[in-house]
DNA sequence: GGCATGTGTATTTTT
DNA sequence: TACACATGCC
């Protein structure tokens, strides 16, 4: 078979690619081509005869798996490369754990809740323990689930995350525990995984033998991707996966780690060698991506850094261009540049596709996008709000879940709520009508809920009768079940326990998905539309959401993939059927790590953007915003412009014209400044010697910036 | 009295 | 958008 593609790799690239049994360890810097050597090393294995479905490839995306994968497409001429076991630890746990769930005791048919559902469920336990009685402010469920989330994927007791990461609810420590003591519970009960327990039960699997030891030995190879943004559990689940066999590459930079807030830490990458004893290493500095002067402006950006990094990134990409910053006015002239550069980037023949927009939070992008839009520039969004965490299509996909789980009290309760003259206390009447009493019920079938529902439906407040009435019928058209016949039967009580554990694709219930999405969304509609002033792109998203259910034949597999792998960007704007078309992208630095463009901005580079405000309490977190600039400049190939408004206007508390100087961020000091050039942004054509004053003052005021 | 719903304010990063 | 708090309905 042709193996040209071995011959355009570097000697390390290739060392890493041709390494034979045991651990490997690639020490990759940005751009060194990492993507490259992980498929090349995937292709590798299956040219020496490796069975595509015996190598188990982790990445931190879907996206990223994805296209992992396409590349060894190209390079190996057998298509059993769909075989590959390719995802995200969580997307891959999960497909374990429906196949070997039983052996710790879980159904397989769980289903996966996001962290939104996760911090809704909090929310709820908050309530019925009377948390939030008291005077004083408790912790808000976004931060039950941080600390929750936290503790468990650090490994460490709840105490001591509290107390370092979380001081100003110190005092409530007995309270969380209690909570959380009870959030375990209540997911087992009702048959419930977060996006932790998905880690923690694969560990847990792996620890149950001899089940642990089949799984284990189901691959021959383990390839895992980022490795220095995985935390604790990841790493005992890599650990865990190769006893028998010590085939195991971990691929990352320790530059690169901007994912502490998940747990992630940089100690796996580092230790990696200890905990696989005759590791294998390979560093690679050569950097194929960006210029010789982006590539500079970074390293001096990382020289800085308290902790030393053992690369220094070497390019032989030759260019007499500097970094730009822009010093603009404020924002409004921040987007203005923005458009105008790449507008101008478009006519020299660079397509919007390669070039892109940074930003350090989702929603600093905001004016930018409205600029956009009425300029008629395409793009595309990623990070911030997701398709799924949109509430119209919550509220679609909870609707779904009350079929596929009807004890999923969560769902039950969004649903509810939906209908007139239904709150908390109302819902909550309804649920333990359903859902409650004898605990025969589980046993009796999992459809019980929707049985009684259909058989004696339990009385609704009367502006919301006929609402309930509808989506009662909603529910058993789904099912299959004929509300005015003598028998109230759920057809879905065949459920397919029964199926081949290898095929959880396998259709359930005899009504198809697509017709079930339909029949809910005729449902919700009128509810959609009665509930939001401006309706239209959410109905648009609920087609989509229909789009996306015809491609699947089981809706249990719908629901956990959408929730795993969630559409990345809402289609209110440019929308799916343009496609096809060049659209420029915008990304949160997070989301952008991987990715590459011949032009990158990087807006806001202002103290308190980058580094967020929200980071700066402590030294690690600094260090780790550097490494987010770092990631952000390194996405560059060709030009590097970073922007930095003067002013910031403070629209909400004071009236109009209040504004405040921002502070250029601290990683640009003098020294990193020398590797830019600087621009003010829009002046009138030529510089204007009639006012050197103004001038003058304005550059001495801005070298006062870097200089102090 | 309990409960649903309206109003103003602050918003990191993601599987 | 989502939360906390205040008001107004049954």
């Amino acid at each position: 078979m042709a193996v040209s593609w071995i011959e355009e790799l570097n000697p390390a690239q290739r060392e890493a690619v041709e390494h034979g049994e045991g651990p490997l360890l690639v020490v990759a810097g940005a751009g060194t081509g990492k993507t490259k050597t992980l498929a090349c090393r995937v292709a590798h294995l299956i040219g020496k005869g490796v069975r595509a479905d015996r190598i188990l490839l982790l990445t931190f995306t879907r996206r990223a798996a994805g296209e992992m994968i396409s590349r060894v497409r190209h390079m190996v001429e057998t298509t059993e490369v769909a075989g590959v076991w390719s995802g995200t630890f969580h997307s891959v746990a999960n497909r374990l754990l429906r196949i070997y769930g039983r052996a710790i005791d879980l159904s397989p048919e769980f289903t996966v809740m996001d962290q939104a559902d996760a911090a809704d469920m909090m929310n709820l336990i908050r309530n019925d323990l009377g948390c939030a009685k008291g005077k004083k402010r408790f912790a808000r469920k976004q931060t039950l689930v941080k600390i929750y989330s936290h503790t468990v994927n650090a490994q460490k007791p709840l105490s001591e995350v509290v107390e370092r990461y979380f001081p100003w609810c110190a005092e409530d420590l007995e309270a969380f525990a209690a909570i959380f003591q009870e959030y375990t519970q209540r997911k087992r009960r009702h048959r419930v995984l977060d996006y932790d327990d998905l880690l923690l039960y694969w560990r847990m699997l792996c620890a149950t033998l001899p089940t642990g030891k089949t799984v284990a030995d189901r691959f021959d190879h383990v390839l895992v991707d980022e490795y220095q943004d995985t935390n604790a559990i990841q790493s005992e689940i890599v650990r865990a996966m190769r006893v028998s066999s010590q085939n195991v590459m971990a691929v990352g930079d320790d530059a690169q780690s901007i994912y502490s807030f998940r747990a992630a830490t940089v100690r796996n990458i580092l230790d990696f060698p200890e905990a696989f004893p005759g590791t294998h290493v390979v560093t690679l500095e050569e950097n194929y991506r960006s210029t010789k002067p982006i590539l500079a402006a970074s390293n001096a950006v990382m020289q800085q850094a308290k902790e030393r990094y053992t690369k220094e990134l070497r390019s032989d990409r030759e260019s007499g261009e500097k970094p730009v910053l822009y010093i603009c006015q404020d924002e409004a002239e921040q987007c203005e540049v923005v458009c105008g550069t790449i507008l101008e980037h478009r006519e020299q023949g660079i397509d919007l596709m390669q070039q892109a927009v940074l930003f350090r939070a989702s929603h600093h992008s905001a004016q930018l996008e409205v600029e956009l839009t009425r300029r008629n520039i395409p793009f595309h969004k990623y990070g911030g709000l997701k398709f799924i965490e949109a509430a119209h299509i919550k509220d679609m996909l909870a609707i779904l879940r009350i079929i596929e789980n009807p004890y999923d009290e969560l769902s039950w309760f969004r649903v509810l709520q939906l209908l007139d003259g239904v709150g908390p206390r109302t819902a909550h009447k309804i649920m333990t009508a359903l859902t409650g009493g004898p605990a025969a019920d589980t046993e009796a079938g999992v459809a019980t809920p929707l049985r009684r529902l259909f058989a004696e439906p339990p009385t609704a407040p009367s502006a919301a009768r006929e609402q309930f009435a509808g989506l009662r019928s909603a529910l058993a058209d789904c099912v299959g079940v004929k509300l005015n016949g003598a028998s109230p039967e759920p057809r879905a009580s065949a459920r397919a326990d029964d199926r081949s554990p290898d095929a959880p694709d396998a259709p359930r219930g005899s009504v198809p998905l697509p017709v079930q999405v339909e029949r809910v969304r005729r449902f919700y509609e009128p509810i959609c539309e009665a509930a939001y002033e401006n309706p239209k792109p959410r109905l648009r998203d609920i087609e989509q959401l229909e789009l996306i259910a015809a491609r699947y034949r089981s809706r249990g597999r719908f629901i956990t993939d959408l929730t795993l792998d969630p559409p990345t960007s809402t289609s209110d704007l440019a929308g799916a059927p343009h496609l096809d078309e060049d659209y420029l992208i915008l990304s949160t630095i997070h989301s952008a790590k991987g990715c590459e463009w011949t032009s990158v901005h990087i807006i806001h580079a202002a103290d308190g953007m980058i580094p967020s405000d929200m980071a700066t309490t402590d030294e690690a977190g600094i260090e780790e915003e550097r490494r987010l600039l770092y990631v952000a400049m390194t996405r560059a190939k060709d030009h590097l412009l970073v922007h930095f408004p003067l002013r910031y206007y403070h629209t909400k508390h004071r009236r109009g014209d209040g504004h405040s100087f921002a502070q250029l961020s601290r990683y640009l000091d003098t020294d990193v400044m020398t590797y830019f050039q600087q621009k003010a942004a829009v002046e009138p054509s030529e510089p204007d010697p009639t006012k050197p004053a103004d001038r003058e003052q304005l550059d001495d005021w801005l070298n006062k910036l870097w200089t102090e």
